[in-house]
RNA sequence: GGGCUCGUGGUGUAGCGGCCUAACAUGCCAGCCUGUCACGCUGGAGAUCGCCGGUUCGAAUCCGGUCGAGCCCGCCA
């Protein structure tokens, strides 16, 4: 380690290490001011605007750094005034001239550089350019996203983008910087893997050297980070590129970026602890101006966000949290048949799983009727069967079209209940099934919270929400489905339960105790968005394969999938713990963004095709046979093969 | 796999059965202009309304299909 060498000067700023002057510039578009008049510089950039007045132009030069004005007098430099008649929109151009301070009373206040223009000598062409095919000088113009697409080199030279591009850097460099602060070693993992198992469908690339076998593109380094824990790097991390060959979303595309990081020794609180130490200076760092909601982070159980927020990543700039009506009905029949039947619903445990709960939208009590067919229809899209509503008057009363059945007394009690105020608008969900009520409401009360103004846009609402259940029964598999990551471990007390009722592993059914365990697992939540999610691994072999047995992997199939990590842990495996996160959703929310393809350079439509490059497109014939592939096209319902873009001989 | 929305000069929109020989803004081209910075003024070019088919005396306008884009459910963490 003595050996190496002495860390040259760190590099700050471009300037400060490499200056931004090249053989074409002395200086860039965005940084001339009153101290620098006098001075003879070259200047390059785009054409942002060009101003003709006959004997005089002016034109806005624009780099990424900013805009200068360039003056142009035909009397003093006739060549050049030539050139500038000729010049359009978006043409490269090199200056000569001379820096001054503008004439008194035209200086520009909007503009970093306003008080200064430059006098040209010389105006060099460097390069033409079509005319845009739309505008790049009015950052607020709007463009249909597929034609910023297919030109998104152009839309990049558009503020807006490049504002968001910046940011971007500034936090992955945050992020970067956080990590080597607390002894992270970064680590590039393979983009041609082996399939991991996170559930997603894997992109696929076939192997030319090894015919009929198949790279995996990495859904996530999940397994490479532990084996890298196993390896004694201690702490690891990488802003790593994953792909998941899954239907596209505005939060979702199928190659993105994760903050993947992965600490050994540790526990749930240290990874915690680190990772929101790390969050909060990346927030300060990046964004400095936006509030951060309430430190430390509120830490929220999994059932605790479901019953409070009908969300497991609950957005908590906003309260409007759903109350249970239940106690409010009171005992025996309500009179309302929809309550009456969803309370009778008993699960096959017996235990009552049917629920009436509700949250009270402020200043809605006077939605017309419309409104109300709407949020109808918004909670039908959810599951739920109906959507009932209360209004509160001014005096305090229930107005509701289910008072006839309910009466005047418990339409009251609901509205004491459910803590509403005059003008407030209750809105019920009921059903048998306490996960629809759930997400019904959950996804209500996010909807309403934004529409009404509810959530400042400027803070930051993190939370976390953390020991979520271990597994999931998939009643097609007959198994327990890991929630989360297939590898999370349980939270110690609740290891007594990973067993199953038939007492072989092997066998796991509906009513195993395994049902009720809870995983070392938390999720990272910011403004009602999953921004990431880790947990603290099984880092015995023993428990792990107990674990894997109940997820329904036989011993050879654990082995042909995950051979590798299980023989890995028999070589001394740490305890160990990480998490990943979504480095687009964070930037998108820095950004203001709802929609993570505006801090992308160059994202996929929803159909998963690039516009610009025309991505996917077919092989080349020469490309089959080295791979030894023949596409045999999908089936269509008369009989006939068809892949895109071709004929598929018979 | 499914639901909804959108597709009109380069861009953004209006028009939604005949009055459309498709309008407006901006952009583009030409001319004029020495202090603008969304410069101004004058003139001009530019779309047959995504594509295919149908209904109708008549379709940008209605219907069906198809292609493309977006939002959402499923899927995915």
């Amino acid at each position: 380690m003595a050996a190496m060498s002495e860390p040259s000067q760190p590099i700050t700023t471009p300037q400060a290490a490499f200056g931004l002057a090249t053989p074409y510039r002395d200086v860039t578009c965005g940084e001339l001011g009153a101290a620098d008049a006098g001075r003879e510089i070259r200047i390059a950039g785009w054409v942002h605007r060009r101003r003709d007045y006959g004997g005089l132009i002016f034109i806005d030069l624009r780099d990424r750094y900013g805009l200068t004005q360039i003056v142009i007098n035909e009397a003093e430099a006739p060549e050049a005034a030539a050139v500038a008649g000729k010049v359009r929109s978006e043409f490269v151009l090199e200056i000569a001239g001379k820096v001054a301070r503008r004439l008194p009373g035209t200086e520009n206040a909007k503009l970093g550089t306003g008080e200064i223009e430059v006098q040209a000598r010389s105006v060099t062409i460097l390069n033409e350019a079509q005319t845009p095919p739309f505008y790049i000088n009015e950052p607020d113009a709007p463009v249909e996203e597929s034609v910023r697409l297919r030109y998104r080199y152009l839309d990049i030279r558009r503020q807006p983008m490049l504002e968001r591009l910046l940011l971007r850097s500034e936090l992955v460099k945050a992020v970067r910087d956080a990590h080597h602060r607390a002894g992270f070693v970064e680590v590039e993992t393979p983009i041609l893997m082996k399939s991991t198992p996170e559930g997603a469908r894997d992109f696929i690339v076939p192997s030319r050297l090894q015919p009929g076998s198949v790279y995996a593109l990495p859904q996530s380094p999940q397994q490479l980070k532990q084996l890298l824990m196993v390896a004694g790097l201690d702490r690891y991390f990488q802003i790593a590129r994953c792909f998941r060959d899954e239907d596209l979303r505005g939060d979702r595309q199928p190659e993105f970026t994760q903050l993947d990081l992965e600490m050994s020794f540790v526990d749930e609180q240290r990874v915690m602890d680190f990772v929101e130490a790390m969050i909060i200076d990346v927030s300060r760092a990046v964004v400095p101006d936006r509030p951060i909601r309430q430190l430390p982070f509120p830490r929220i159980d999994y059932h605790e966000a479901m019953e409070r927020f009908g969300s497991d990543k609950p957005d908590l700039r906003f309260g409007m949290e759903l109350v249970d009506l239940v106690p409010a009905l009171g005992e025996g029949s309500t009179g309302f048949r929809v309550f009456d039947e969803t309370l009778a619903q008993d699960d096959a445990s017996g235990v009552t799983r049917g629920r009436v709960k509700a949250i009270a939208a402020p200043s809605m009590a006077d939605a017309s009727r419309s409104q109300i067919d709407e949020l109808v229809a918004f909670a039908r899209r959810y599951g739920a069967k109906g959507l009932a509503h209360v209004a509160v008057a001014a005096d305090g009363t229930g107005h509701s079209p289910i008072a006839k059945f309910l009466g005047d007394d418990r339409i009251a009690a609901i509205v004491k209940a459910a803590a509403a105020a005059p003008g407030d608008l209750i809105l019920i969900v009921a059903d048998s099934d306490q996960e629809t009520v759930a997400q019904v409401l959950g996804h209500l009360r996010q909807e309403l919270g934004l529409r009404l103004g509810l959530a400042d846009p400027k803070v930051l609402a993190y939370c976390w929400v953390s020991h979520f259940p271990m597994y999931k029964w998939d009643s097609d598999g007959q198994r327990w489905d890991a929630t989360h990551n297939p590898f999370s471990g349980v939270v110690p007390e609740d290891e007594k339960l990973l067993v199953t009722v038939s007492g072989d592993p092997y066998k796991p059914s509906r009513q195993d105790p395994a049902g009720k365990a809870r995983a070392m697992q938390y999720d990272i939540v910011l403004n009602g968005w999953e921004l990431g999610g880790g947990s603290v691994r099984i880092h015995k072999r023993e428990l792990l394969e107990r674990s894997f047995a109940l997820q329904g992997y036989s011993l050879d199939k654990m082995r042909a999938l995950f051979g590798g990590i299980l023989e890995a842990f028999d070589y001394g495996a740490p305890p160990h713990g990480g998490i990943a996160m979504g480095i687009d959703r964070w930037a998108a929310l820095f950004a203001y963004q709802t929609n993570i393809r505006e801090v992308m350079a160059f994202p996929k439509t929803q159909s998963g095709t690039d516009l610009m490059l025309e991505a996917p497109a077919p092989p080349e014939p020469a490309q089959y046979s080295e791979l030894g592939l023949r596409f045999v096209g999908t089936e269509t319902p008369d009989g006939d093969r068809a892949v895109a873009g071709q004929e598929v001989g018979k």
